[in-house]
DNA sequence: AGGTATTCACATGAAACTATTCTCTGAGTTAGG
DNA sequence: TAACTCAGAGAATAGTTTCATGTGAATACCTGT
């Protein structure tokens, strides 16, 4: 068993990879040159330019659904300016935050906490008053003659979990500034997010704004040629895999982020098989795995109570093809009282099934019962393995 | 028959509450001078 | 007397509960024919 082992391990080193370059598909990797988003990033380098100049500035808003190279075309853009700015001296400064990311940047306290950290503060992550930390972070940076320009990605993500109070009062810090100028630069996956925007925040947030239009299928078979020459030896692709790859991507309104993961599980999947070239079948099976494993991923990673709740899920709609989400609170109810589990109430219940539906773990979409009221009808995924999923749920709840 | 009113079974929203984690402050305590 | 300790007051936050209000269409109830 354990030279078996040892020669598995031999064998393993001595196997001939299929990647030349791995990390060029993954999503981490920053390409020298981004295909197809020319236009934009003119149009970004032009409106950020005066900064070199020490000019303000407008804020600047940029859309556009996920995967379409927002993000990096904005760090690409900003780094070149940087440098430029440095070896010119110009007093000027980036800052990038995500605000999506947990426990960093998505409440106003860890945003602002944030930013003074960035400026050399040392400011704890909890017990003082957010105004307390806002001195703070005016004090760190208002001493200095520096244009800052701040980028906040996923900024719909702040202004839903925070309220948009805190965008109104950002774009406002200037006023509040003697020396330092800050410049905005919003980020954001959802479209309609700056038309439920407070007014006064919308006009001063995007004073400038640019558009980045989903990849259309040439377009993302190109970026994935580009990446895969890169990463993968020649020759490793089959033919028609690209196409693939990039018809999947298609369909999930030009994610070219998805193309790319698809491409590099697909290569992994052919690797661990041991087979000399990544085939069309392969690209299916890394579609279902990322799938799959997405899953997976969020059930075993739930607290207790949602774990039960999507058990009783399960239970009551084994059978049924759907359930109303009376019959699984019902469920759910004799459920925590068997488990010894403290009952949450159905409104908490509704919410943890609507956060299901939002993970794509389960269909849930509101119908009315005319006469017998309205309610959630809820379908299991067809993605979701049920006795798997099932199983996994007992051994956590431990039944 | 056609039209209006009810009604159900939750959905959805907002506010308030709970528990936890952390800082800051000032009173009390201690140890050394 | 300076340094230290420690409890209490305030904050931020996540996860809920409580209270209030909303809602879409199948039925019940009318109304005039």
């Amino acid at each position: 068993m354990q030279k078996g082992l040892t020669n598995f391990f031999e064998e393993y080193l001595a196997r001939d990879t299929i990647f030349a370059e791995k990390k060029a598909i993954q999503s981490s990797y920053i390409p020298s040159i981004i295909s197809h988003r020319d236009e934009q990033i003119n149009q970004i380098a032009s409106i950020i330019a005066p900064s070199l100049k020490s000019e303000r500035v407008s804020n600047l808003f940029i859309y556009g659904k996920p995967g379409t190279g927002k993000t990096l075309s904005v760090k690409h853009t900003t780094s070149k300016l940087l440098e430029l700015a440095k070896s010119k001296g110009v007093p000027l400064s980036t800052i990038y935050i995500n605000c999506k990311l947990k426990k960093v940047a998505d409440t106003e306290y860890r945003l602002i906490a944030h930013l003074a950290r960035e400026c050399g503060k040392d400011v704890p992550d909890t017990g003082l008053p957010t105004s307390e930390v806002y001195r703070m972070f005016f004090s760190s940076i208002g001493a200095s003659e520096k244009t800052y320009l701040l980028i906040l990605d996923e900024i719909d993500v702040l202004a839903k979990k925070a309220g948009d109070e805190i965008l109104y009062n950002l774009t406002r810090i200037n006023e509040e500034l003697k020396n330092a100028q800050i410049s905005l630069i919003g980020i954001s996956n959802d479209l309609v997010f700056v038309d439920n925007l407070d007014p006064r925040v919308k006009s001063s947030l995007s004073e400038e704004e640019v558009v980045f239009p989903p990849y259309n299928a040439p377009q993302i078979q190109g970026i994935l040629k580009e990446r895969a020459q890169l990463a993968f030896k020649p020759g490793v692709l089959a033919e028609g895999v690209i196409e693939k790859c990039a018809a999947y991507a298609a369909r999930e309104h030009g994610d070219a982020r998805r193309a790319l993961e698809v491409l590099r599980v697909a290569g992994e999947l052919a690797e661990r098989g041991n087979s000399p070239t990544v085939s069309i079948s392969h690209i299916d099976q890394a579609e279902e795995k990322i799938e799959k494993d997405r899953i997976s991923h969020i059930i075993s990673t739930q607290p207790k109570q949602y774990q039960a709740i999507l058990y009783s899920v399960l239970q009551t709609a084994e059978k049924k093809e759907h359930v109303f989400t009376g019959e699984v609170y019902e469920f759910y109810r004799a459920l925590t009282a068997k488990t010894g589990l403290r009952p949450l109430t159905q409104r908490r219940v509704s919410d943890v099934i609507a956060e299901f539906d939002m993970f794509g773990i389960i269909n849930a979409k509101v119908i009315s019962k005319g006469r017998y009221g309205r309610t959630r009808e809820i379908f299991l995924s067809p993605h979701l393995q049920t006795e798997n999923v099932t199983l996994v749920l007992q051994k956590a709840l431990d039944l």
